[in-house]
DNA sequence: AATTATTATGGAACCGTTTCCAATTATAAA
DNA sequence: TTTATAATTGGAAACGGTTCCATAATAATT
C-alpha cells in the first residue's frame, strides 16, 4: 500500500501538498495538483481511513442505536438511510442497544458509548427505549444526535417523530364517521410511548364521538401476526358482536383478516378491518387494507439530513412535516 | 479523553504495560494489572479505535457487499449477522454495491474496494451479482471473503448457498405427488442464477413425472406482490384451467391468493397454491401457505462464522447443511 | 551462593494521516 | 525596479495506539 510519502516523493512535492489535494482544501496550484494526482493513480494510492480518523477526528461514520424491544427499523428504511449517507461518503454502523433496567440502570447509555467509542461522528437514536433525561444528558456531552421515532420536547429540532396520538384519533374518527358503533380493537404492545399515544388517540376519538367500546372487545396484542390471529378468534368468541375491528398495526390486521375469513366472516361486509402502518404488502391483502400511513422513510431521511448538517456542517433542507394520512382501500365499509 | 500515556503515568507504569493489559496478551503481574485497571477506570479510559487499527491493522469490522439488483438481505438476517458478530466486538458495514455493466466493466470490484478501503477485516459477498472470475481474483488478493447466496465451485469452503434447483424440484414433485396435472406457474425474475435454478428444478420435476405445463399458464413475474396479483388474474383469464399454482416466492403467492380469493376462487379446494421462501407471514395467510423453507438465516450464520474464523483465527464450527425443506400447511390439497 | 531460565517491564520507533507555521514564490501596486 | 500582498509549499509535530527489544526482577536449578 502506497502512503502519502510515496506519493509526495514520486510527485516531487511535500507531504502537506499531497494532503491538500486529497482533502481538496487549501490552495494548490493546478500544475502541482496534476503532478500529485498522476502520482496517486500511478501508485494506486488510497488514503488510510484509520490514519485519517486518528489525526482529523472525523470518522465518516454514523451510528444507529436502537433496541430489539422497541422493534427494529425496516430494511427499506435502513437502505434509505444508507443511500442518503452515500453521497457524503459516510457509512452506517448499527447496534443492538440495551435499555435500562433495575439491575442495569445505565445500560442504555453504556451501549451508546460503545457505539460512540467505535468512532462515530453522530448518532441516530431510534425509538423510545431511552428516557428523555438520559437523552438530554447525552446531548450535552455529544451533541451530534438525532432522535428518530421519538419526540423530546427539549430537543424539538432533533426530534423526528410521528404524531401517533393524532393518527390514532384519525383512525377512530374514520370508523365512527363510517357509522360503526360496535367496534373491536386489537391493541399493540404497550412498551413504548408510541403505542400509548396511538391507543389514547384512538380511544379519545371514540369517546369524543360518544361511541363506547366494550372491554371484552379489546384484545391485548403485541403487533405480531400471531396475536392478530389469536385476537380475532378471541373477539369472535365474545358475545358482544361488532361491525369494525381496529388493529394497532398492519401485521396483526392481516392475520386478523385471515382468521376472520377462515371463519367465514366476509370482510368488509360483515366486519370492517382497519390497520395501521401501511406496509408494502397491505394493498395486496384480500381485501386491500384500509390503514394509516406512517411515513417512516420520510422521517428517517429528514433525521439523517439533520444529522449530516450537525456533523459535517452541511446545510441540507429538512422536512419536519409528518402528518397522519388515511389510506382508504377496501377493508372498511360505510355502514348503511 | 484519556490516552494510554495518561493511564501509564497515573498507574506508575510504562505504556507497553498498559497496552498489554488492554489487549490481554503478554505477561503482566497481577499487582501491576490491578494498578493499571484502577487507573483506567479512574480516568474513564477508552482505547481509541482508529489508533488501534492504524497500528495493528485490525479493524474489527466486516463489510457486507451486495447490490439492489439482486434484492436485499432481509432485516431479520441482517440482525442475525450482527448478533453473531457482537461477541467478537466487530461491527458490520453495509453498502450498496454496483454490478458490472458494459460501460462500467469493473464496477463490482471497484465498489468492493471502497468497502475494503473503509477498513474491513473481511467481506461477505452477497448474491450472484458478481462473476466467479472476479470473485476468484478478489479472493487471491483479499482472502478473507465468504460468499452468501452464491456458490463458486472453486471456493466451496467459502460458499454458503441454497440448492435452488433441488428445492424447485421438490416443489414440483410435491404438486405432482398430490395428483395435480394442470399446473400454473408465476415465475420469479430471471436475473440471478438462483431464479434460473429454481425454475429448472421445478420444470424438470414436472417433466420427469410426465406432467406438461401449458405455456399460457406460465406467467412471468418478478417476485413482487404486484406481479403475483396481476399474474393470478392473468392466469384466471386463460382458457386452460388449472388445479394448482406454483409461485416462485411467498410474496407473489400471497398476493396471488388475494387475487384468487377476491374472484371467488376457494383455496385450496378450487386451486392449490404453493409458495417458496417460508416468510414469517406465510403461516398467517388464509389459508396458511404451503411453501419451501429457505434457510436464509442459517446460511448467513454459517457464513459469518466462517468469516470470523478466517479473519480472527477463531475455530467456530460451521454447518454446511442447507437442505430444501417442504413446509406443508393448508394451501395445497390432495386431488382426489 | 552463584548461575541460569523465566517472567515482567519500560519506552523508542512506527502506523499514515492532518495541521500549522515558517519559508518561498508569484502577483499586484507604487 | 522595488515593495507590499497574496498564493503556494514543505515538513515537523501530533494523533493514540501496538510492537519489539533491551533490561530488570523473580524463580528455579545446581
Amino acid at each position: 500500500m502506497a502512503t502519502i510519502r510515496d506519493v509526495a516523493k514520486l510527485a516531487g512535492v511535500g507531504i502537506g501538498t499531497v494532503s491538500r489535494v486529497i482533502s481538496g482544501k487549501g490552495a494548490v496550484s493546478q500544475k502541482t495538483r496534476d503532478k500529485v494526482t498522476d502520482a496517486m493513480t500511478a501508485l494506486k494510492f488510497i488514503p488510510n481511513t484509520s490514519a485519517q480518523s486518528l489525526s482529523s477526528k472525523r470518522y465518516n461514520t454514523i451510528g444507529l442505536w436502537g433496541t430489539k424491544s422497541s422493534g427494529e427499523m425496516s430494511r427499506a428504511t435502513l437502505t434509505k438511510i444508507e443511500r442518503e449517507l452515500q453521497p457524503f461518503n459516510v457509512s452506517l454502523i448499527t447496534t443492538d442497544g440495551e435499555r435500562n433496567s433495575p439491575n442495569q440502570p445505565n445500560a442504555a447509555r453504556e451501549s451508546i458509548d460503545v457505539l460512540i467509542n467505535k468512532g462515530c461522528d453522530g448518532l441516530i437514536i431510534w425509538g423510545s427505549d431511552i428516557q428523555d433525561y438520559d437523552i438530554l444528558k447525552l446531548e450535552k456531552e455529544f451533541p451530534n444526535i438525532v432522535l428518530l421515532n421519538h419526540k423530546a420536547d427539549a430537543l424539538l429540532e432533533k426530534s423526528f417523530a410521528f404524531d401517533h396520538y393524532q393518527a390514532g384519533y384519525v383512525a377512530g374518527q374514520y370508523l365512527v364517521d363510517n357509522g360503526h358503533k360496535d367496534i373491536a380493537y386489537i391493541t399493540g404492545w404497550f412498551d413504548t410511548s408510541d403505542a400509548n399515544e396511538r391507543h389514547h388517540g384512538f380511544l379519545d376519538a371514540l369517546r369524543d364521538y360518544n361511541v363506547s367500546i366494550h372491554k371484552n372487545l379489546i384484545y391485548r396484542g403485541d403487533y405480531t401476526f400471531r396475536k392478530g390471529f389469536e385476537g380475532a378468534n378471541y373477539l369472535l368468541n365474545q358475545k358482544q358482536s361488532f361491525t369494525a375491528l381496529f388493529c394497532a398495526n398492519d401485521q396483526s390486521a392481516m392475520s386478523a383478516i385471515s382468521a376472520l375469513s377462515s371463519k367465514g366472516v366476509n370482510i368488509p361486509k360483515d366486519i370492517s378491518v382497519m390497520g395501521y402502518d401501511n406496509m408494502n404488502i397491505s394493498s395486496y391483502t384480500s381485501p386491500p387494507l384500509t390503514t394509516i400511513n406512517v411515513p417512516d422513510q420520510k422521517m428517517a431521511v429528514s433525521a439523517v439530513r439533520k444529522l449530516i448538517n450537525l456533523c459535517y456542517g452541511a446545510d441540507l433542507e429538512i422536512d419536519y412535516n409528518f402528518g397522519a394520512k388515511l389510506i382508504e382501500r377496501q377493508s372498511v365499509i360505510q355502514l348503511s
